[in-house]
DNA sequence: CTGTATGCAAACGTTTTGCATGCGA
DNA sequence: TCGCATGCAAAACGTTTGCATACAG
């Protein structure tokens, strides 16, 4: 019942309550801003996206967010080598499954797989026992990236 | 015999020789640099250790030199969220072997560790291969990178 | 009401670029 | 000699910070 409560909000508005951060207007367009694509978003696209939606957002508040939201553990922050972060909604209800990243090296096509998850699941959470214990690690995500050459560019 | 004679040289000079680069002072700094440490280095880190040997050096020649470096697959270009790129020589004689990354992210510390890669390189190429295949790509590099907070940050 | 969150402008640090000069092959 | 490679200065770029104001709780 309490549950059913807490869960008219939004599904991010709990951690929020938690912590103690207030839930406003710009939180909420850029979450809706993450949640609405599938692409791999720069601060910047996050910001003229969220312009679009309520022009008096601005870009410092963009970052702010996207920062907090790294720090929950709600968005992933990724560098594909092309000096501007990339963030991605992670678990959310509705959204983009785990995943992992092909890059091409020459045109920075970067290409989202899901598959072959099931041997990768195994083999990393024995690795990351293993490291957790030897190195006093709370481990918390990990990436896997293949770096080469796409289908237009080998 | 001839492979001997060509041995003579730094083992990285041939390449550069293929692709029609000159071999140059600065050039040969900037691998020496990084072939003294075991350090995530960025590009002013090698700098200052390069101008230290040769002040006539300039920061731009290291970053188009590491650059170069970069696309030739002699060094690996890495970034662990504080705003700078790192770079570390793969593959070469005497030098680092291979590695992944513990990334403390509070911190920032970096822990390399070379332990498990039996299991890992059984994983990854499995995977490298099915994903060749199903996207089309020319695999020449991976990456596998744990995130979390370490023994004084946790 | 109180203090967190915001927007703006300005600062910051890294990386890139334009251009005249230097130097390897 | 010829043209790639260099160094310098300046520009560009993403990101962060200071501060007065707005607004959620």
């Amino acid at each position: 019942m309490v549950y059913l409560l807490r869960k008219r909000g939004a599904w991010w508005q709990d951690r929020f309550h938690d912590i103690g951060a207030r839930i406003t207007a710009p939180r909420e367009i850029v979450i809706a801003v993450l949640q609405e694509t599938d692409d791999h978003m720069s601060a910047s696209d996050v910001y003229i996206r969220a312009h679009k939606i309520n022009p008096s957002i601005g870009l410092t508040t963009v970052y702010r967010t996207l920062d907090m939201l790294t720090q929950l553990g709600i968005v992933q922050k990724f560098d594909f080598g092309d000096g501007k972060a990339r963030f991605e909604l992670v678990n959310n209800p509705g959204g983009k499954k785990h995943h992992h990243h092909l890059i091409c090296m020459n045109c920075k096509t970067i290409v989202d797989y899901t598959e072959f998850l099931d041997e990768e699941l195994e083999f990393i959470n024995k690795t990351q026992e293993k490291l957790s214990k030897k190195y006093n690690f709370k481990i918390t995500d990990h990436a896997i990236s293949f770096y080469g050459y796409c289908d237009q560019c080998r």
